[in-house]
DNA sequence: TCCTTATTGCAACTGACTTTCAAATTATAG
DNA sequence: CTATAATTTGAAAGTCAGTTGCAATAAGGA
């Protein structure tokens, strides 16, 4: 299932701004891509989108807009189990953390939200004394699809 | 903390033999280092300590050699937060998986087990119908040190 | 509008990992 | 023990994702 759309428009712009930044033509177009994005997108799929916007948009651009939003808490940087190459998948932050699950077989993405996952963060925080700031549960294994679809896997 | 050592020594050798693979000199040398390794390491770290013990082996073949022990659900191939570059660390697959925290100020890792996470993986195995091979927990902040020695942080 | 400072684009660079392929080594069969 | 077939290795070149240096450009406050 896809994000919860509960995320106002222009939002990151907003909160960059109101932290002092520099708000350009290239970060408003970057931004305005990863805050429509439907799924997960890596920088250079990210850097296409961009470019149908504003052709003339640099890779380094993509990479740094996307370093500042990390560094600002704004995205969450995923792996998703490197199954195609080293690259990075990005996503806005949510409200609420959530996991993933990837499919080995098939590569489908499934998100999942669990109080339990709530509950084991706040043991974390209590237990090891450990202030939180960014959480990255990754899971792969074989969907319910698969799972029919396929006798031998792992 | 370290891994817990209740693991017997030759067992990763033992399991690729078991499974019909070749069992060559500079695969009995990198099955060691991961082995004994007492913290996670990286493939070039690994190459280092490999090379200690037989000089002559290569880089490809460390790599190699991680890609057959990742393949077979022997090792687990962490992140940790990725703070100093892209690599990838190794550590043997153990019985019981376990989150990582990685503190964001002094770079350390800190382990963790959690009946809590063991319930959230049996949970979306449950109602996500997911047949869970390998999960990734990582966690960044700041540990309990960081936290009381320093004020200004997040 | 001017001025300072942040940001951009280009090109070159880096680091981590992969591919290619001939030579060496392994396990197995004879 | 060989001989043999299949696997594995090392060296070199290549790829891919991301970074750095720096001069040109643009943002935003005075
Ligand atoms: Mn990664
Ligand atoms: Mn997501
Ligand atoms: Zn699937
Ligand atoms: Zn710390």
């Amino acid at each position: 299932m896809p994000l919860p759309e509960t995320e106002i428009p222009g939002r990151l712009q907003a909160e960059l701004m109101s932290r002092g930044l520099r708000m350009t033509r290239q970060r408003r177009t970057i931004l305005s891509v990863v805050e429509t994005a439907k799924q997960h997108l890596d920088a250079s799929q990210l850097l296409r989108r961009a470019r149908r916007l504003d052709p003339q948009i640099d890779r380094v651009t993509v990479y740094r807009t996307l370093g500042l939003l990390k560094r600002h808490g704004l995205i969450d940087e995923l792996d998703l189990m490197h199954m195609q190459g080293e690259k990075h998948f990005y996503e806005r932050r949510p409200q609420r953390d959530h996991i993933h699950m990837a499919c080995l077989r098939c590569g489908k993405i499934t998100e999942f939200e669990s109080d339990l996952f709530d509950r084991l963060k706040g043991q974390i925080q209590r237990d090891c004394r450990f202030h939180i700031v960014v959480t990255r549960l990754e899971i792969g294994g074989y969907c319910a699809q698969c799972r029919s679809t396929d006798q031998a896997q792992d």
